[in-house]
DNA sequence: TGGAAGGTTTGACAACCATCCAACTATCGG
DNA sequence: CCGATAGTTGGATGGTTGTCAAACCTTCCA
């Protein structure tokens, strides 16, 4: 299994990461991460009403898009938030969604 | 000529705005009006080398989204940005996407 | 009054998206 | 080794998107 793709800071474009940001499912993702500082995607699968391979879609963009750092843990894929990152890179804007979610 | 839909400020939804923001001749476009306080849709049309009918389809998303108000003008449209009300329904969402454009 | 200017609408099209399903890979527990 | 657990991948499907082009509607002006 390759190691998940992870965009580099400085490669964060506000437009992936607005559309990303701009579905509910991966709204609500957010949300969770923001409150809960991370999960698990298994977590999830149990309580979102949604196929598996769905939400591994979901788990792809915000991941692609810069907004999530993936890592594995035994079978379990431990999902946070590149708040740091995201923050340096557009200074406020994550703050200005989760006070709105 | 019926008048153009503009949702009250309160059903702004973050979900349409984000995506609404996630297009790059969007974002121009915010940053435009942004910059210039107000602008009409023939100078883009003169500028962006895009056809009317795709600028208008901008325009549309833009207005129903909540990001823009236009008004008529003669046979001319006048684009403005609904800044108070995208500051009172998403505190700062406004100010760190612009920062970032 | 007739033509030009400024936009909208409709249709077409390729690309993409969210979703489900089935099959697959990888890891853990017994 | 085997079955269960945790996710990914590929295909299918119905819906949406960004773009262009042609036709249309308003408004202005000469």
């Amino acid at each position: 299994m390759r190691s998940p793709q992870h965009p580099a800071t400085d490669d964060i474009q506000l437009t992936e990461v607005l559309r990303a940001l701009s579905d509910p499912v991966r709204l609500e993702i957010l949300g969770r991460l923001a409150r809960e500082g991370h999960l698990y995607c298994f977590e999830l699968g149990a309580e979102m009403d949604l196929h598996k391979s769905t939400l591994s879609h979901h788990y792809r963009i915000l991941r692609e898009a810069g907004v999530t750092h993936t890592s594995q843990e035994g079978r379990r894929k431990r999902l946070t938030l590149r708040r740091d990152d995201l923050d340096a890179r557009f200074p406020g804007l994550l703050d200005s969604i989760l006070a709105a979610v």
